[in-house]
DNA sequence: ATTTTTGCAAAAGGTTTGCATTGAC
DNA sequence: GTCAATGCAAACCTTTTGCAAAAAT
């Protein structure tokens, strides 16, 4: 989806096209990693914008409600968000917390399913994240840290 | 593992028998859900000891890094352990935050070699979580809420 | 003009740090 | 006696709340 597509998008929503939002959506499109909200602070602080911290956080979550953004955890302690795409995971380098999206082939259909109905409970999304040592770490790290 | 054997696998650690840990392994051992240490605290002031709550920190973290218990996050902004058994994976209430554990045969293996391969990542480990809906809250907030 | 959005200050909630004291071995 | 473990106070960090001011429709 591209930036005009969203905005249009934002105002059948009923948000309005504000400023804020604006750069909001042109940070996740050229972002090649999933953002926290104190990641994007700094990024507009370089820009010399400095926007509140609690507009930021309110417009996130925002966006991720209406799902535009999805929302990523990797058990850190901050939320992060990417452009919402195809459904994918995340390999997480415990080292240097690169971050690399992979697509999988949705292998989880049939499992959901017999989950459901054993369980009696009903499914409505999944997370699975994997973590390890990048390519880097694994050459640069090897025998330290 | 019983409990004796857990003071036992402690000081193989060269961990002491001290009493918190011991009532910290009676608390996971007796836990049917996975505890946050808030939830640790409020277990034990209930029964008017009153640990500090940095030693609670301390002392699940290490046990979380001996292996003795394993971490859960689930994306609310805290960790939760449980007594370390077989590699399962959980189903997550969106309404009342309950969580069911689910032993799964393990099919992510040769996803996992898969992924190493192709992304020359060394991958330890995983987590795969299920969110949903819960029995009691398809039938309790059916409507509402 | 109305309603949403923003900014600010304050606080909440989980977690960590530094340092002195206590307790296990 | 030695070193690990504990307690306390303070801080850290992300995130939330309440309310008034500003901007979008």
């Amino acid at each position: 989806m591209k930036q005009q597509a969203i905005i249009h998008e934002l105002q059948r929503l009923g948000l309005r096209n504000t400023r804020i939002r604006r750069e909001l959506v042109a940070i996740f499109q050229h972002a090649d990693n999933p953002l926290a909200v104190p990641d994007i602070a700094r990024e507009l602080a370089d820009r010399r914008l400095y926007p509140n911290k609690t507009t930021l956080y309110r417009e996130v979550s925002r966006l991720a409600r209406c799902n535009l953004i999805s929302e990523l955890d990797i058990g850190d302690g901050k939320k992060r968000y990417e452009m919402q795409t195809d459904h994918h995971h995340h390999l997480v380098c415990e080292q240097c917390h690169a971050i690399t999206c992979v697509p999988i082939a949705n292998q989880l259909c049939q499992l959901e399913e017999e989950l459901a109905i054993h369980h009696d409970f009903s499914i409505s999304r999944h997370t699975l994240e994997f973590y390890g040592t990048c390519r880097k770490c694994q050459k640069a790290g090897g025998g330290r840290r």
